[in-house]
DNA sequence: CTGAAAGCGCTAACAT
DNA sequence: ATGTTAGCGCTTTCAG
């Protein structure tokens, strides 16, 4: 049979009381009965449930993550940071993906509350009306890692993609580029709509650059999109000169489109990406890109819960981490 | 407050077993209670927690999930399978990561134990002693996704690591190659000595080419190893004319160095790869690569988690995938 | 078909 | 410093 406290507590001569008192490090305990307790719970080999410790105490020190989708790179570096945070502060994370579908999100919400997870790391491409109504009720912390949510009810981290994505096309626009295109996975997502293609927009309108929408592709967030994007932007007749790639698997199908087709890449045509993930560096050219911290926003999200979860004071519930270009070889 | 069982029965008129029928889909109640009973249970919100269950039940519906490191692409693929095939029988997934330490291995069991998780599915490099001691006390049923034990006392899935060497170094062979290098991950981990290794010892061994151990390099599973693997190996006096490469990462670093050193693949040089990850497509020329189904592996190894948590009768404790080549462009 | 009652293993006052 | 006593919210016999 499983053995319990009760168990340690009558080897041990003393109450359960005790026992859970040695157990959870608790300082009133004389020495000689702890060490005398230990010594029986090494004996017997005896194990804390957690669930029961999870029923009696209403924490279980774990958290939900939602995620679209572990198998992408992408969210697969942000797991990690928010992995090894929560480890760091001795919780498991229960980890479910979402596809980006929001019925599957609102419904992981729910499973994860009935799992009493003492709070939640989400990220997602959309948040919802119905998501955001879930979300209320939550009797536990949530944060938002790289997801936009307008109304703000929410603590979250990310960078600030428009003031990247502005600098990222003035990168382009520096090397005298007129014709630049914009290609980047589902337009319809906050971050790309209300982020990156602002930012587009608004470096060309600084240049007094007329936005071509010939010129704006969006497509899914995967190499051989990036592949099709090109054949695309390639038919027109005024083709672009530079591109402004929404992500690195992207960045890399328009590139090597663009290869096949006979061009050089920085010479014939310029490429910069938006993510900078380990692949950037495993294309030749290598990628000039914006540095989207995952694995730090994922980090400083868990963190951020954690001070949720104790009730530490908050400074700022929004954090905005800092960006940079990495320079590499897609661009001059 | 938080809304329990016994809220709804009392509102219902009815006793909190009846409630507890309803909720588990129990047969034995009357629809018109049944109803009664549901209408209750929307008009309160009332949602069971799966932690006051999982004690009294001793089934939390949970299983845990012990990998080496989430960021990695490789890892990333067989989670995803697992937590499809989880979530189907209604599972959730507690993910760790081990980074593979053995340490930290023994550790992660024991805390998934006190979670008390219905199973566990894991992947290591290397099953040591002390792991399968602390294997050996489970309560519940452990599945090895993708890795070794030699005494085979748990159930696996894998593929046939051994052919599958042989065949990619066979492909090499075959086109007329004498000098054919092994780069590979850990060489000291258990695939990848008592396979790879032997597979390609074998093969060689098969086309009376005498193995030279300046052609065997251990590296780390990564791009920038692969890179350094190609510097090695091209300052020797008597240089490969083909490389059969223990992943994706490595064979694309290998890859890359090589061209940067003014060669052509597959013309110069010829690789081959063991994995076929999404990387293996996102290089020039397309990586040849032996397809190491890391998904299915997740898959299988959930499925057959099932079956041992539901008791049903299990044919194969073993279970080995298919695997094939995928030809592409690295070899002729 | 429904209810009563006894736990599941632990934490957390409250006493002592 | 240690013990007693209620629960935590649910499942599960056992009766009826």
């Amino acid at each position: 049979m499983t053995i319990t406290i009760y168990d340690v507590a009558r080897e041990a001569n003393v109450s359960m009381a005790t026992v859970s008192r040695v157990v959870n490090g608790n300082q009133n305990v004389k020495p000689a009965t702890r060490q005398k307790v230990l010594a029986v719970i090494e004996r017997l080999d005896y194990r804390p449930n957690a669930v029961a410790r999870g029923l009696a105490s209403k924490k279980t020190k774990t958290v939900g993550v939602i995620i679209p989708d572990i198998s992408n790179v992408f969210y697969a570096e942000l797991v990690r940071g928010i992995e090894d945070i929560a480890t760091m502060y001795r919780y498991n994370i229960i980890l479910t993906n979402s596809d980006q579908q929001e019925d599957k999100e609102v419904q992981l919400l729910s499973t994860l509350f009935s799992k009493q997870v003492d709070g939640i790391v989400m990220m997602s491409d959309q948040v919802t009306k119905d998501m955001l109504h879930e979300m209320e009720r939550s009797q536990v912390p949530i944060v938002l890692a790289g997801t936009i949510e307008t109304t703000n009810a929410f603590p979250s981290v990310n960078i600030e993609y428009h003031e990247a994505a502005v600098d990222a096309v003035n990168r382009l626009l520096q090397n005298g580029h007129k014709r630049i295109a914009f290609v980047s996975g589902s337009i319809s997502s906050t971050i790309n709509r209300l982020y990156k293609l602002s930012g587009y927009e608004k470096a060309l309108d600084a240049a007094g650059i007329e936005i071509d929408s010939d010129l704006i592709v969006g497509v899914e967030n995967t190499y051989d999109d990036g592949l099709l994007a090109w054949e695309e932007l390639s038919k027109l007749k005024n083709p672009p000169t530079a591109i402004f790639a929404g992500n690195d698997e992207i960045a890399i199908g328009l590139i090597h489109g663009a290869q096949d087709s006979g061009l050089k890449v920085p010479e014939d045509i310029e490429v910069i990406s938006f993510e900078n993930s380990k692949l950037s560096r495993m294309v030749r050219p290598q990628l000039t890109s914006v540095v989207l911290p995952l694995y730090d926003i994922g980090a400083v999200s868990m963190r951020l819960l954690t001070k949720f979860m104790n009730k530490e004071k908050i400074d700022e519930h929004t954090v905005v981490l800092p960006y940079r270009i990495e320079e590499r070889d897609s661009v001059k």
